[in-house]
DNA sequence: GCAATCACG
DNA sequence: GACGTACGTGATTGCA
């Protein structure tokens, strides 16, 4: 490599100055920021950016040093590209004992990128290849072009470039390292530090090396025979004998040892070294920077003692401009721009696929989505995968397209595409690659469609998610609506390119050019709604919020899906011939006795027979002015509530056919239906930013709604089970509302009963109607659990005196007393309205914001629902933030002990799992431990969290 | 596509 | 004094 016969003689450029190039090991300054600096963060969001700071520190030192007449003409910062590289299939043990990096400097990695690049330095990796082959490769590519290069790093590794172009310098002690330096620390010249290396080994790196053999050994060694090969070759020749064994029956060792440690000279290069010209930084693009983060001493003291003046004669060269606007600051490119749509792209070979793979290492931040032929992620088969790295400049790569007669693609260009297999092995380190951000809009289901065909997205970001952090309760957070409301831009509708309804096709039968421009669109909006939205994170002080009840949900909620939950199918066909018969006989019976058929599903002919036919007294009329027949209406004609007794059996049989058919057609007929026919197991999806409070949703089929109040009801639990040698386990939160109210209330007689593990119920009851604990009746305590939930959901006379079947005067006495005793439950709810009133939103505990509209309606009753509704929404909110950290800690948590249990499913205070039985007795206290402790560190809840555990065969007996 | 009903926390 | 009411969801059915 320090062959230079090829260099130009002259090492001036046309205007007669010195070309040199400067070449700065960026990985090693990030590590040395970060452990030379106290962990700081930002302070609105908690955002950590320590080694951020350290690194715009070390940026303007470097810069103040290299400017003036010895400047150099040209500079770059190199990065790792972080992800695995040519060494791991060399020897997949390189750099094996490396521990991870520390979770607070993982999202530092692209900010420092950013303040690179802010300080209008280039900043370069390349994927596959450390930073130290990229430096490699420019050093010797810039002495052929005549350059005099100085490469800033203390890693040894490097000092093989030194030669009397090539010159090191220390960045701690300032000190150059040349020839004598490298003969200093290795005893050899630089030449030769590749053999000694590969002698030496490196136990951080993990280079095995040769056994026994240290620096000293090495270069004696080498200086006697001249170079490695020589001294293989003549390794019998030594004369001490473990020596000379070593050398014989570790040779592969050791030359696969020289492959390690020696540097490429020759990889691709990202961007040609005339775009390295050093010039000055664009003072706004980092100042915009430098507020973003919030470094204002920084900002201050750049303004003042490094002025932006020009640096050197060649600051007016233009240079590539920077590729994507920086973290967190606000930017007037792209978003507003005009769509394209015919400058999509469709790929459909290798060497498109390849560029695009080029352009995503570039851009570093890239949206991804992908089409499928299926609505569900756990099922729906690949049709292509587009991407964006810019505004208007996104691809579309069909993978599983189909002609429309259905015939495979053969013949013309047209119908071209990529075969999978190919496509994934170029697109999978990209995915993967921990330097490329990944923006998706509700990213869970490309997660959950790309895990299938081997693809670990990471890492992420998600559009929807970050919209329903900013502005949860104002709207929905589909891509089309956030299209229209942050672009004034409607996609192209689904039902254009894929009809609907009757005419609804497939998508791998949507022709390549209407499929190009539908699916890369939607990259390209997904892209641009990240440069709105994530900068909006940090304006609202939201980016905590973000980055911890949100970011790794997908990833947690994506596992879950696909694991699924195993059901027994005979059981539910048992119960669904059971209830069907019962419905068949009551059905006749109703018949029977009504003297006429008629259709029992239906409330409005229901309401016919009872209040115009049979003229019962006492009927309601629903919103719309129908006989209401809801089941309270039921009971009571079944009660003989009406004084007339009529009725009364008809009212009892519809009871029951309602239970049967809602059973039946909700749960045994259709969960059947949802379970893979080979594995038996029901994987449904989670919604995550479907509600206003924060909690999860779930559909297809709903399994957070499956029946445990009745009897019947519960059976169909017993459907759930686990696979054969394993058991389920159902953790729920005990009363966790309750406490929260207690906590968030500031309530002592609530916090000191749940402190000293009471019945909080009995408590209530027995402060509010004075009956001593001993006496406490069960009707006492009913009313007072009521009271206890009411109050959490905003409560009313009406709606207490209608759980209870009390008067209203009643319940409003009951509601007055209970505020006289827990007069902080009466502080917390008018804090709560006013300052819904003030604000628009309401808060929970861990900063999520839940804004209700409402309150600014016009009827009193739509701001007295918006005032309930804000009472309850920092409890039940509060609980859902606790239990999703609970979730996004779990699966690491169980994987981290060497459990292969597995979490299943959560239903709003419970999370349901899978575990091996010899796991089973263990696990519980993680899984407890994990979920008591969700809220720390971010917020220590005065009042303890009770988690209760169970293990059993099936999820009836496991609540 | 809406209203009514009912399953869950 | 009137407003109408417990908070948050999803699936099914009938009916316009």
């Amino acid at each position: 490599m320090d062959d230079t016969s090829n260099a130009p003689e002259t090492t001036a450029d046309a205007t007669g100055k010195a070309k040199r190039l400067v070449l700065i090991d960026g990985s090693g300054y990030i590590f040395r920021a970060y452990h030379g600096l106290p962990p700081l963060t930002r302070k609105s969001d908690g955002l950590p950016v320590g080694a951020v700071s350290g690194f715009c520190n070390m940026l303007v030192k470097l810069i103040k040093e290299n400017r003036g007449d010895d400047a150099p003409s040209h500079l770059a910062v190199i990065f790792d590209a972080g992800s695995k590289t040519f060494r791991n299939d060399l020897y997949d043990g390189y750099k094996a004992n490396r521990p991870p990096p520390p979770e607070d400097l993982i999202p530092q990695f692209p900010l420092v990128r950013d303040a690179t690049r802010a300080f209008g330095l280039p900043a370069i990796e390349l994927a596959g290849f450390e930073a130290d082959d990229l430096i490699c490769t420019y050093a010797h590519l810039a002495v052929q072009q005549g350059f005099e290069v100085t490469v800033i790093s203390s890693d040894k590794d490097l000092m093989q470039l030194v030669n009397d172009k090539v010159t090191m310098m220390d960045p701690v002690k300032g000190t150059p390292v040349g020839r004598e330096q490298v003969i200093e620390k290795f005893g050899v010249p630089p030449e030769l530090v590749v053999d000694a290396q590969a002698l030496i080994g490196d136990s951080v790196d993990n280079v095995p090396g040769a056994p026994g053999i240290g620096v000293k050994t090495a270069a004696q060694l080498l200086i006697e025979y001249g170079d490695l090969d020589s001294v293989l070759a003549r390794a019998g020749e030594i004369k001490q004998e473990k020596r000379r064994q070593t050398l014989i029956d570790f040779k592969d060792q050791i030359l696969m040892s020289r492959e390690l440690v020696r540097l490429r000279c020759d990889t691709p290069v990202p961007a040609e070294i005339a775009t390295f010209v050093l010039k000055q930084p664009e003072a706004d693009i980092l100042a915009a920077f430098l507020a973003a983060m919030e470094f204002n001493s920084l900002a201050r003291r750049i303004g003042g003692s490094l002025s932006l003046e020009s640096t050197t004669a060649l600051a007016q060269i233009p240079t590539a401009p920077i590729s994507r606007p920086l973290y967190g600051v606000k930017t007037e490119l792209g978003e507003k721009q005009p769509f394209d749509l015919d400058a999509y792209e469709c790929v459909q070979t290798i060497e498109q696929l390849q560029t695009w793979v080029r352009r995503c290492e570039q851009a570093q931040v890239i949206a991804v989505d992908t089409e499928t032929d299926d609505l569900s992620a756990t099922h729906a088969k690949l049709c292509g995968i587009s991407l964006s790295t810019d505004t208007n400049c996104a691809c579309y790569i069909p993978l599983g397209h189909l002609a429309s007669d259905g015939l495979d693609f053969g013949g013309g260009d047209d119908l071209k595409q990529i075969p999978l297999d190919q496509a994934i092995a170029l697109l999978k380190p990209v995915l993967e690659n921990r330097n490329i951000l990944k923006v998706g809009q509700n990213i869970k289901y490309d997660l959950s469609v790309l895990k299938r065909y081997g693809i670990d997205v990471a890492p992420y970001d998600d559009t929807m998610l970050m919209s329903y952090v900013v502005e949860g309760g104002l709207h929905g957070h589909g891509m089309d609506e956030l299209s229209q409301l942050h672009l004034g831009h409607t996609p192209i509708p689904f039902k254009q390119v894929a009809g609907s309804g009757k005419t609804l096709k497939s998508f791998k039968f949507v022709a390549l050019k209407e499929a190009t421009q539908y699916a890369a669109e939607d990259a390209d909006v997904t892209l641009r709604l990240w440069h709105v939205l994530k900068p909006r994170l940090v304006r609202d002080r939201l980016n905590t919020v973000y980055e911890t009840l949100e970011r790794g949900m997908p990833k947690a909620l994506s596992e879950m899906e696909l694991n699924g939950i195993r059901v027994d199918p005979q059981v539910l066909r048992n119960l669904s011939q059971d209830f069907g018969t019962r419905m068949n006989a009551i059905e006749q019976e109703a018949h029977a006795h009504l003297g006429r058929p008629f259709n029992l599903n239906s409330p409005q002919q229901l309401g016919v027979v009872f209040f115009d036919e049979m003229k019962l007294p006492g009927g309601k009329r629903t919103a719309s002015g129908q006989w209401a027949t809801d089941v309270k209406v039921l009971e009571d004609i079944a009660e003989g509530k009406n004084g007339t007794g009529a009725g009364q059996t008809l009212a009892k049989l519809l009871l029951d056919y309602r239970q049967m058919a809602k059973l039946k057609g909700t749960y045994t007929d259709a969960l059947v239906e949802y379970a893979d026919p080979q594995t038996q197991r029901i994987h449904t999806s989670f919604h995550l930013a479907s509600t206003t409070t924060g909690r999860l949703a779930s559909n297809e089929p709903n399994l957070q709604n499956i029946p445990i109040r009745t009897g019947e009801g519960r059976k169909i639990r017993t459907a759930f089970i686990a696979k054969p040698g394993c058991k389920l386990i159902s953790a729920d939160y005990s009363q966790i509302e309750l406490r929260l109210l207690a906590h968030i209330g500031d309530i002592e007689q609530l916090k000191k009963a749940f402190s000293d593990g009471q019945d909080i119920h009995a408590m209530t009851a027995s402060e509010m109607f004075g009956v001593p604990m001993a006496d406490m009746t069960s009707e006492i305590r009913r009313r007072a659990k009521a009271i206890n939930f009411g109050i959490i959901y905003g409560i009313s006379g009406f709606g207490l005196a209608n759980q209870l079947g009390i008067d209203q005067g009643e319940a409003s006495r009951y509601i007055k007393t209970y505020f006289e005793r827990f007069p902080g439950i009466k502080d917390y709810m008018d804090a709560t309205k006013q300052f819904l009133r003030d604000n628009g939103f309401v808060q929970t505990l861990m900063g999520r914001k839940i804004h209700i509209p409402e309150i600014n309606g016009k009827g009193g009753a739509i701001k007295a629902f918006a005032e309930r509704a804000a009472i309850n929404a920092p409890i039940q909110g509060t609980a859902a933030d606790i239990i999703r950290r609970a979730m996004m800690r779990m699966q690491p948590r169980l994987d981290a002990a060497g459990f292969t249990t597995r979490m299943l499913l959560q239903v709003h205070d419970e999370l349901i799992f899978e575990a091996p039985e010899a796991e089973v007795a263990a696990v519980i206290p993680l899984i407890q431990e994990v979920m008591q402790n969700a809220a720390l560190p971010a917020v220590q809840i005065s009042v303890p969290l009770v988690v209760e555990a169970k293990a059993a065969n099936n999820w009836d007996e496991a609540h």
